[in-house]
DNA sequence: TATTGACCTCGAGCGCGCTCGAAGTTGTAG
DNA sequence: CTACAACTTCGAGCGCGCTCGAGGTCAATA
């Protein structure tokens, strides 16, 4: 079958510790509570993994874990919630639009300081040289 | 003169709300301490406005308090230190590209989630169509 | 049988970046 | 003289997303 990995294995996988696969499962972020092999151990599936990869997706562009929970809600919720998900995602997705324009023109400020700089550095190297040696 | 501004005045140029701005001080994230009028009262000048703007990029582009401090600090300390602040920079503006191109891959991923839920409405409601309708 | 190690639950703790509010001062308008 | 608004300091509190560790279970190995 497909339920075989352990949390350690999940966690090499997805680069989330062991504590926090647990804190999502308790947070209600999984789709569904993960099977446990009858020594009460996570097993998790190749789908566990999928979704997890969802997550951190959501998670990463700063999506805050309440919407996730309610997101996978809506999953488990069935076919009906699909104009909700589409809905949910698309204003997350116009959120992060949004955040990525804003980071671009800081980009830009940051990078006209460090020129600012760099211009300052050179003056600073020009005027340290005493005219018998520069000439 | 030029130092003129209430902290209600800054809070408003800013966005940052008056709370924010005396934590900022209070953390040495400004570049001195605020003049402060007769009455005690902070009076801020276009030159620290001009700094907040700095210090507003870099939060919003992720960098934590403390090196935020650490930058006003070199700043604070003379011409020496503009390589060491071009360092800084330099470091950060790195991160943030990282940043920016992880978010680009996210921003995808998300988009063909979307386009996948959008497929599965198609789907739905082909199949709600009874042919009699449909033909 | 004893040990080891990976796991379990549960509740508490932490770091960050604010955010709030009590209690007091100052300056102006009525 | 009073009332009010805008400020001050100071220390506590909050929301978020983990992170930790105590105390216990289970299965395999020496």
């Amino acid at each position: 079958m497909n339920r075989q990995l352990s949390i350690q294995a999940v966690s090499r996988l997805t680069g989330l510790s062991r504590h926090t696969l647990r804190y999502y499962e308790r947070e209600g972020l999984m789709l569904d509570p993960i099977v446990r092999a009858s020594s009460g151990h996570r097993r998790y599936s190749t789908d566990d993994l999928g979704w997890l990869e969802m997550v951190t997706c959501l998670r990463a562009t700063g999506m805050p874990i309440r919407h996730i929970r309610r997101f996978a809600e809506l999953c488990r919720q069935g076919e009906d919630t699909v104009p909700q998900r589409i809905e949910l995602l698309e204003s997350h997705r116009a959120e992060l639009l949004r955040h990525m324009r804003e980071l671009e023109g800081y980009l830009e400020m940051i990078a006209r300081k460090i020129d600012y700089y760099e211009g300052e550095q050179r003056r600073a190297s020009v005027a340290a040289v005493p005219d018998s040696v520069a000439v």
